[in-house]
RNA sequence: GGGCGGUUAGCUCAGUGGUAGAGCACUUCGUUCACACCGAAGGGGUCACUGGUUCAAGUCCAGUACCGCCCACCA
C-alpha cells in the first residue's frame, strides 16, 4: 500500500520536467546500437521567426512518436532536430523590429544588420528549443543543426558553384515576381492568389494614319508607358488587313505596331491586347517572339521600378506610386478622349506571401536554376514506388506540379541568407582583346591555381549564351560574337576573391532562396560533403514529416537534390499530415490573433494531454480543428490513466509474485489479455501506417471502456481474495504494457507510471524497453465474444434496474433468470444482486431480455404502472420494426439464394429471438396492464 | 477553367458492402468504498441530394449542390 499518498490528480507539470531532464541526462535521445538497423528522420527545421505554433506542435508530436516506437522496436533512432534561416521571413522579422525603432536596414548598413538578425536567431532559437523540450520531444540535440552553420554554408556553396559548372545555374534576364514591399524577388510558389475589386478599362489606340483606332483593355493602365505593340490573334477576322498598321500610344504618343500573335484569346474583350514586355510575364514571351532586345531600354521600356514608382521621365507620372499613377493615368485618358469605357472586375492579383503586398512582374536579372534535369529522376523515384507518399492522393499532387516545373528563381535581394559565391564583370570582347582581356582579369590564375573547386562562365549580353572559357579557352570571338560579355566567377577562395575583385570584379550583392539550403537538408545536417560516418548510417532517412503546403517548396526540392548529390532518394516515405484549424475552422495564425501557443496549452493541461488530443484527431485527414476541448478530454484521459493506475498499486501488496497467464484465470482474466493483444497490433499497424488518430483511439478505447469499465471493476473484488494473485498479474500485465504502447504518445505519465510498477529498474526507461508484441495465446476469440454477451446482460440488466427507479448503488437481493446463464458472478457484481435465482418470481416483477434471456426483477408494489406501460410498449415497437425488416429480408428468396449462408443464417436467428420476444413483450404489457 | 478533399447525432469526428458509432453537450440517477478531470442509464441521425450497380449501399459507380484546399497566363 505504498501508493495510497499519490493525489488523485495527475499533475503533469512537476512530473513532465522531472522526467525530461532525467532523460537528457541519461542520453537516451542519441542513437543507441539495436539489433534492427538504422532509423533516421531529420526534422522539418522551424523557421527562427519566433516561436512554435500548434502546426509545428503536431509535426514534431508525430515524428517523437515514431521515434519512441521505433527505438522501442530495437532500431538505432535518430531524430536529428534543427532550425532554419529562413531567408525572407526573418529578414523580415528583423525589418520590422528595426522600423519600430525608427530605422532601417541601410541605417544599419549590410554587416551590422546580418549581426541584428544573428542576435534576433539566438533569441527566437531559444525560444523554440524551450518549446520542443516541454512538448517532451526525443530528439538528439548533440547533432542540432542551423542551415547557417558553417558546414552547412560550405555544402551550399558546393552544391552551387557545382549546379554552376554544369550549367544548371544560369543568370536570366526575364520578368519576375517582385516584392515591392521587401525590395526582393520572390519564387512562382511564395505567392498566393487573391481576387479583389476592381476596374477593367478600356482604351482606344487610335491608328497613326487617323482610319480610327484599337480598343484593348487592361486592369493595369499604368504599364501602357511602357507599351511596345498591340497584339491580335491572327485567326481573329475583325483585324483582317489591319495587323502591321502603327498605333498611336495615348500619352506617350508613341508608334507601336498592332501585331499578330497566338496568345490574344479573340473570345475576350475586343481581342486586342496592349504588350508590355517589361512587367507581364505572358507580354514577355510576346516580346522574345517579336525578337526584341531585352538589354536595350528602347526595344523593351520599363515604366515601374523596384520601389513600384513609375518611371516616365518627362512625364508628370515620373515618380508616382504605382496605384496613384493609375488613378492619374486613366484622368488623363478621360481627359483626352481615350477612355472608351470603365468596367467593375474582379482582379486576379498575385500577392507576396511574405509581406501581404501586390507583385509587380519586373523585367530583372536574376539567377536561375534549370529544374528540369533535376527533376527527371525524382519524378522517377516516386512514379517507381521508392518514394511513397501518405496519404497516397498527394503522389498525384507532387506528379502533376513536377511534369510541369519551372525554373526556378534563386536569387534574393536580401542581405540575410547564403550569399551567392559569384564575383561579375562587364567586358567588352572584340576578336583582338580576347587573350590580353583573360590575362588582365587574372584568367590564367584562375586556371592554374583555383580550377579544382572554382568555376566561371562568360555570357554573351545579347543572346545570352553561355560561353565556357574553360572548355574552349581559345575559342577566338569572330565578327559575330564580339561584343558585350559578362564573366562570371564563381568561387569560395577568399584570397581568390581578393585578387578579382582588385581586377573590378564585384561580388554578387544577392541571397540564396532559403529553400536552396533547406534542399540539402537530409544530407548537409550529417556533415555532407565530408563522408562522416553518420552519413554512412543514418542516410537515407526513412521518412519526411510534414505540411502539405510545402510539397513544392521542400519536399520536391529535397528529393531532387538528394537524387542529384547522393545519389539515393532522401527518404523513402512521406507523411503529409493535417492542417490545425482553430475550433471554428479558421487558419491559425498570429496576424488574424488566432495563433495559439502550445505551451499556454501545455502550462494548463500537461504535454501529455496537448499531445495525445492533437494526434487522436490525425489520421489521414486534410485539416484537424483544434481547442481547449479536445485538450480537456485528453487531460482527463490521462486523469484516468492515473487513478486507475493508483488504484492498480494500492492493490498490490509489496510482496507482489506474478503467476503465468495465458488460457488461466477467470472469463474477464482471459478475456482482457486477449484484448490487450489484439490493441497491441493495433497500435503498432496504426503507427506503421501513419494513422494516430487510429492508434489512439484503440488506445483509449481499451484502456478507459475495457481495461477501467469493465475490467478494473470486475476484479475489485478478486484483488484483495484469496486468490489474488492472478488479477493482480492481469492488472501489472495490462499496466506494464499499456505504458509502453503509449508511452510514444504521451510519453512522460507512462514512464511515471511504469517506473512505479513491480520489477520496475533503475536506469531503466520505456524507451529502452522492447515493443509489446504479446503472443498469439493470448487471443481468445471465444472468451471475448462470451464476455462482449455477459457486457450487453449486465447493461440490459441495469437499464431494467434505471427504468424502475433503483438506485444504482443499491443492492438488491434477488434476480431470477430463466434461460442458460452461465457466470452470473459478473451479473451479481456489475448490476447489484446478492443472489442470482432460477425461475420467475411469485409477485410482480418487470422484465427484459438480452441474449436468449429473460431477467426477472422482483419488485413487490414498486412497480409504476404507467412508466413500465411505456417502456414496454416503446420495446415492443422497436422489436416488431426491426422484426419487419428481418422478415423482409428472409422472404426474399433473393437474399437467401445469394446472401453469404453466415450471413442468412445470422438473419433467421434475429427474426426468431425477435419473434420471441414480441411475444413475450406483449404478454408482459398485458400483465402489466392488468395490475 | 482543371484537380484533390469534405458533407454521418446540437458540436467535433470515427466508420474499406451485411440491422448506424465515439467523445463533448443534453436529461435522469448516483459521491465512505481508484478517479466528479468520475460512474450508470437515457434521449437524439430518412448518413447533403439524384440516379445506378447489388439479395443487400453511409460504404461501390455516375451526376448535382454546398464548404475547404491546391494548380492554371485570360488582358
Amino acid at each position: 500500500m505504498t501508493d495510497s499518498t499519490l493525489s488523485t490528480r495527475y499533475d503533469p507539470k512537476q512530473v513532465e520536467e522531472k522526467w525530461y531532464s532525467i532523460w537528457e541526462q541519461n542520453g537516451l535521445f542519441q542513437p543507441r546500437p539495436g539489433t534492427s538497423g538504422p532509423y533516421t528522420i531529420t526534422i522539418p527545421p522551424p523557421n527562427v521567426t519566433g516561436s512554435l505554433h500548434m502546426g509545428h506542435a503536431l509535426c514534431y508530436a508525430v515524428q517523437d512518436v515514431l521515434g519512441r516506437y521505433k527505438r522501442m522496436q530495437g532500431y538505432e533512432v535518430l531524430i536529428l532536430p534543427g532550425m532554419d534561416h529562413a531567408g525572407i521571413a526573418t529578414h523580415k522579422v528583423v525589418e520590422m523590429q528595426l522600423k519600430e525603432e525608427g530605422l532601417t536596414r541601410y541605417d544599419l548598413g549590410r554587416e551590422k544588420f546580418i549581426e541584428r538578425v544573428w542576435q534576433w536567431k539566438e533569441e527566437s532559437g531559444g525560444t523554440i528549443l524551450r518549446q520542443f523540450k516541454r512538448l517532451g520531444f526525443a530528439f538528439d540535440w548533440s547533432r542540432e543543426r542551423f542551415t547557417m552553420d558553417p558546414a552547412y554554408h560550405d555544402a551550399v556553396l558546393k552544391v552551387f558553384i557545382e549546379w554552376f559548372e554544369r550549367g544548371l545555374i544560369y543568370r536570366g534576364k526575364r520578368v519576375i515576381n517582385w516584392d515591392p514591399g521587401l525590395r526582393t524577388s520572390v519564387s512562382d510558389i511564395e505567392m498566393n492568389d487573391e481576387v479583389r475589386r476592381g476596374k477593367l478599362y478600356h482604351i482606344n489606340y487610335p491608328f497613326a494614319d487617323g482610319s480610327g483606332h484599337v480598343t484593348i483593355a487592361t486592369t493595369r493602365p499604368e504599364t501602357m508607358l511602357a507599351d511596345v505593340a498591340v497584339a491580335v490573334n491572327p485567326k481573329d477576322k475583325r483585324y483582317d488587313g489591319l495587323v502591321g498598321k502603327k498605333l498611336i500610344l495615348p500619352i506617350l504618343r508613341v508608334e507601336i505596331p498592332l501585331i499578330a500573335d497566338e496568345y490574344p484569346d479573340p473570345e475576350f474583350g475586343t481581342g486586342a491586347v496592349k504588350i508590355t514586355p517589361a512587367h507581364d510575364p505572358n507580354d514577355f514571351e510576346v516580346g522574345k517572339r517579336m525578337g526584341l532586345d531585352f538589354n536595350d531600354l528602347k526595344q523593351v521600356p520599363v515604366c515601374i521600378g523596384e520601389d513600384a514608382k513609375v518611371i516616365a521621365e518627362g512625364t508628370p507620372f515620373h515618380g508616382l506610386d504605382r496605384f496613384e499613377a493609375r488613378k492619374r493615368i486613366v484622368e488623363e485618358l478621360e481627359k483626352e478622349g481615350y477612355l472608351e469605357k470603365v468596367e467593375d472586375y474582379e482582379i486576379p492579383l498575385k500577392i507576396s506571401d511574405r509581406s501581404g503586398q501586390v507583385i509587380e512582374p519586373l523585367l530583372s536579372e536574376q539567377w536561375f536554376c534549370s529544374m528540369k534535369p533535376l527533376a527527371a529522376p525524382a519524378i522517377e523515384a516516386v512514379r517507381s514506388g521508392k518514394i511513397k507518399f501518405t496519404p497516397d492522393r498527394y503522389t498525384d499532387v507532387y506528379l502533376r506540379w513536377m511534369e510541369e516545373i519551372r525554373d526556378w528563381c534563386l536569387s534574393r535581394q536580401l542581405w540575410w541568407g547564403h550569399r551567392i559565391p559569384v564575383l561579375s564583370k562587364r567586358i567588352h570582347l572584340t576578336e583582338k582583346n580576347w587573350p590580353d582581356e583573360l590575362l588582365y582579369w587574372g584568367w590564367d590564375e584562375f586556371v592554374e591555381g583555383h580550377w579544382e573547386n572554382d568555376t566561371a562562365r562568360l555570357v554573351r549580353r545579347s543572346d545570352g549564351k553561355a560561353h565556357d572559357p574553360i572548355e574552349d579557352p581559345l575559342n577566338p570571338v569572330t565578327a559575330e560574337t564580339e561584343g558585350e560579355y559578362d564573366a562570371f566567377v564563381c568561387t569560395t577562395d577568399p584570397e581568390f576573391v581578393r585578387l578579382l575583385e582588385k581586377n573590378g570584379f564585384v561580388q554578387d550583392p544577392d541571397v540564396l532562396d532559403t529553400w536552396f539550403s533547406s534542399a540539402l537538408w537530409p544530407f548537409a545536417t550529417m556533415g555532407w560533403p565530408e563522408q562522416t560516418e553518420d552519413l554512412k548510417k543514418f542516410y537515407p532517412t526513412n521518412v519526411l514529416v510534414t505540411a502539405r503546403d510545402i510539397i513544392y517548396l521542400w519536399v520536391a526540392r529535397m528529393i531532387m537534390d538528394g537524387l542529384d548529390q547522393m545519389k539515393g532518394i532522401p527518404f523513402s516515405d512521406v507523411y503529409i499530415y493535417a492542417t490545425v484549424l482553430t475550433e471554428t475552422g479558421q487558419r491559425m495564425s498570429k496576424s488574424l490573433g488566432t495563433g495559439v501557443d502550445p505551451i499556454e496549452f501545455i502550462d494548463q493541461f500537461g504535454a501529455d494531454a496537448m499531445r495525445f488530443a492533437l494526434l487522436i484527431q490525425t489520421g489521414h485527414n486534410q485539416e484537424i480543428r483544434f481547442g481547449e476541448k479536445r485538450i480537456e478530454e485528453s487531460r482527463n484521459f490521462c486523469n484516468k490513466i492515473w487513478n486507475a493506475s493508483r488504484f492498480a498499486l494500492m492493490n498490490i501488496a509489496d510482496d507482489y509474485e506474478p503467476v503465468d497467464l495465458p488460457g488461466k484465470g477467470a472469463l474477464e482474466d482471459r478475456w482482457i489479455l486477449s484484448r490487450l493483444a489484439k490493441t497491441a497490433r493495433e497500435v503498432g499497424e496504426s503507427i506503421d501506417d501513419y494513422n494516430m488518430m487510429s492508434a489512439c483511439k484503440s488506445l483509449q478505447e481499451f484502456f478507459w471502456g475495457e481495461f477501467c469499465d469493465w475490467y478494473i471493476e470486475l476484479a475489485k473484488d478478486r484483488l484483495s481474495g484469496d486468490n489474488k494473485e492472478l488479477p493482480q498479474t492481469v492488472v501489472v500485465t495490462v499496466l506494464d504494457t499499456f505504458c509502453k504502447l503509449a508511452h510514444p504518445f504521451m510519453p512522460h505519465i507512462t514512464e511515471e507510471i511504469g517506473r512505479m510498477l513491480p520489477g520496475a529498474k533503475e536506469n531503466q526507461f520505456l524507451d529502452h524497453e522492447a515493443w509489446p508484441t504479446p503472443p498469439d495465446a493470448w487471443i481468445d476469440e471465444h472468451a471475448e465474444a462470451t464476455m462482449t454477451s455477459q457486457m450487453e446482460i449486465v447493461r440490459v440488466v441495469r437499464s431494467l434496474r434505471q427504468d424502475s427507479g433503483i438506485n444504482p448503488k443499491q443492492v438488491l437481493p434477488s434476480l431470477f433468470i430463466e434461460g442458460e446463464a452461465a457466470f452470473e458472478d459478473i451479473l451479481k457484481s456489475q448490476a447489484k444482486f446478492e443472489r442470482i435465482e432460477r425461475g420467475k418470481p411469485e409477485g410482480d416483477h418487470v422484465t427484459i431480455s438480452a441474449e436468449g434471456i429473460d431477467f426477472h426483477l422482483p419488485l413487490e408494489g414498486l412497480i409504476d404502472k404507467g412508466n413500465e406501460t411505456e417502456r414496454l410498449t416503446k420495446a415492443i415497437e422497436k422489436a416488431k420494426k426491426d422484426l419487419a425488416g428481418s422478415m423482409l429480408r428472409l422472404n426474399n428468396p433473393q437474399f437467401t439464394e445469394r446472401a453469404k449462408p453466415e450471413i442468412v443464417q445470422r438473419e433467421r436467428e434475429a427474426a426468431e429471438t425477435l419473434q420471441g420476444e414480441v411475444s413475450a413483450l406483449r404478454a408482459r404489457l398485458e400483465q402489466v396492464q392488468n395490475m
